[in-house]
DNA sequence: ATTTCCAAGAATGTATCCATATATGCAAGT
DNA sequence: ACTTGCATATATGGATACATTCTTGGAAAT
C-alpha cells in the first residue's frame, strides 16, 4: 500500500504550513512561478493547491489578479471565537447523551496526559507541543462524540483563522492554563456523566475565555501578533529566494 | 465591459447547477475528459472547478481515480439542520442586538411579500420561485445582521447538502407553509424588538421542525427524494473500438 | 473451471506552451 | 510639472502533450 502522495496535496500541506506558521504573511501576492520553482513542481498543480487552499478559507482569489494569503480582521477572529465556542457547546450537549465507558475512559486519560504535563508548576517549552497535542485531540474527541461530522468541519476551517487556531498556546500566565487544564477536567467529568448542559457551559466558557485572554494578551504584547498585514507594500518580500531579477 | 467569468468559475457554477438540480446524481463518477467536452472547456480549468467543489463539499477526491458527486447519509443530512438550527438561532441572539429601524424595515418588508404571495390560500407555482427567493433572502438577512460572517458561510456550505438546503419547498401542506412563514413574522418581530432569545428559540424549532417534516415527507414519497445513487452503472460504451461484440 | 499473472487500454497527474488580461513605464500633450 | 494615452513587459488562464497509475481483458498454469 504506497502512501501516494500526489505533488498538489503536498503543495497544499506545505503551503498551509508556511502561512499558519507565520513564514507567508496575510497580504502576500502568491507568484505561481516563484512559488512553482520553490516547491519544485509546475504552475499546475500549485495552481490546483492555491485554488484548494481558497475554498478552505487561506487564500483569496480574483480573477486574472492571481492568489494571496487572505487577511483576518479582528472581528473575524472574534467571530472564529464565537462560532467555535457555539458549536463546540453543542457537542458537548450531543456528546453527552453518546458516551460510552471507553468514550469516558479516553477523556479521563487525555485529562491524566495535562495533569503529568503540568504537575511541576509550569509548563515546559519542551513539553508544549506535548500539550498542544493533547489539547487538539481534547477537542477532537468532544466533537467527534458528538456524531456530528459538520461540527468538527466547520471547526476544522475555523482552525485555518490564524489566531483563533488551537495549535496558538501562548499563555504565559500558569494559572490560565491551569484552570483551563481544569475546565478540559471538568468538562469530561459532567460529560461522562450525561451532564450535557453543564458540560456545554463549561465549554463555552473555556472558550470564549479563550478570546477574552487573546484580547488581553494583545494589548500586552502586540508584537507577538502584529504580524503586520502589509497594506500596500512596497516591499517584495520572498521566502527563501533566490532573487533572479534585475530591476530596481 | 465584460463580465470577465473565467471559465473555470463557469464550470463551477454549472456543475453545482447540476449537481443541486439532480442533473449529476450523487455516487457519479465525474470524467474528466468527457466533462470537459460536455462544457466545451479543456481539462484544466475542469479540474479546478472539481477541486473547488471538492473544498466546498459537493464532490470527493481521491489520488488517482478521480471525483465523484458526494453522497450524503440521512445522518448528516439529519446533522446539517442540527448545526443550521443551533447557528441561525445564535444569529438571532446576535441580530436581535444590531437592529436598527431600517433592518426592522427590511424585515418586515420579506415577511409582506410573503403575505402577499400566500394571501389566495395556495402557494401557486408560478409563486414557488419567488416565496423561495423570500425565504432564502430572510434567512441571509438574519445572518448578516448577526454580524457574524462565519454563521453565513458555514450555513452556506450546509445549502450543498441537498435535502438540506432552503432552495427545496416541496411542501404540499400549505398549513405547513403558513405556519413557516408566520415562524418569520414572529421572528421578524421579536428582532426588531431586541427579544433575542425569542427570535432564537422561534428560528430552532422553525429549523428543527424542517427537518421532521422532511423525514414525514421521505416516509410519504420517498421516490421524490431517493435519486438512486447509481451504483456501478453498467454503460461500458467503447466507441472506435476494435472489438465489436454483440450485446447479450 | 478457477486462479494468477501480465499486457494493453484508459484515466488521472504533471509539465510545457500559447493566448489573454493586467500592470508598468515612457512619451507627448496640456 | 502633471496627466493621459499607448506600447511593452509580466502574470495569469487555458489547451495540449507527456508521464504515471489504475483498470481490464485474456492467456497460461494449476
Amino acid at each position: 500500500m504506497t502512501e501516494t502522495h500526489t505533488s498538489m496535496e503536498l503543495a497544499v500541506e506545505k503551503l498551509r504550513e508556511a502561512i499558519l506558521s507565520g513564514t507567508l504573511l496575510p497580504g502576500d501576492k502568491l507568484h505561481q512561478d516563484r512559488l512553482a520553482e520553490m516547491l519544485g513542481i509546475s504552475r499546475t498543480p500549485l495552481r490546483a493547491a492555491l485554488t484548494s487552499l481558497t475554498q478552505a478559507g487561506l487564500v483569496t482569489y480574483e480573477s486574472n489578479r492571481g492568489f494571496a494569503v487572505r487577511e483576518f480582521s479582528l472581528d473575524e477572529v472574534a467571530g472564529a471565537f464565537a462560532v467555535r465556542a457555539e458549536l463546540e457547546a453543542m457537542a458537548c450537549r450531543l456528546a453527552a447523551a453518546n458516551m460510552t465507558e471507553e468514550d469516558a475512559r479516553h477523556l479521563a486519560g487525555l485529562v491524566n496526559d495535562g495533569d503529568r504535563l503540568l504537575e511541576t508548576g509550569e509548563l515546559k517549552p519542551e513539553n508544549l507541543g506535548d500539550y498542544r497535542r493533547m489539547n487538539v485531540e481534547f477537542h477532537t474527541a468532544v466533537m467527534r462524540l458528538s456524531g456530528n461530522p459538520w461540527i468538527r468541519t466547520f471547526i476544522q476551517s475555523l482552525h485555518n483563522v490564524p489566531a483563533a487556531s488551537d495549535r496558538v498556546i501562548m499563555w504565559r500566565d500558569f494559572k490560565v492554563i491551569e484552570r483551563s487544564h481544569d475546565d478540559h477536567r471538568r468538562i469530561a467529568r459532567a460529560l461522562s456523566q450525561g451532564q450535557g448542559e453543564r458540560a456545554a457551559a463549561l465549554m463555552r466558557e473555556h472558550i470564549t475565555f479563550a478570546l477574552e485572554h487573546l484580547h488581553q494578551q494583545l494589548q500586552l504584547y502586540p508584537q507577538d501578533f502584529l504580524r503586520v498585514p502589509n497594506l500596500n507594500k512596497p516591499v517584495k518580500r520572498r521566502m527563501g529566494g533566490r532573487s533572479k531579477r534585475t530591476n530596481p
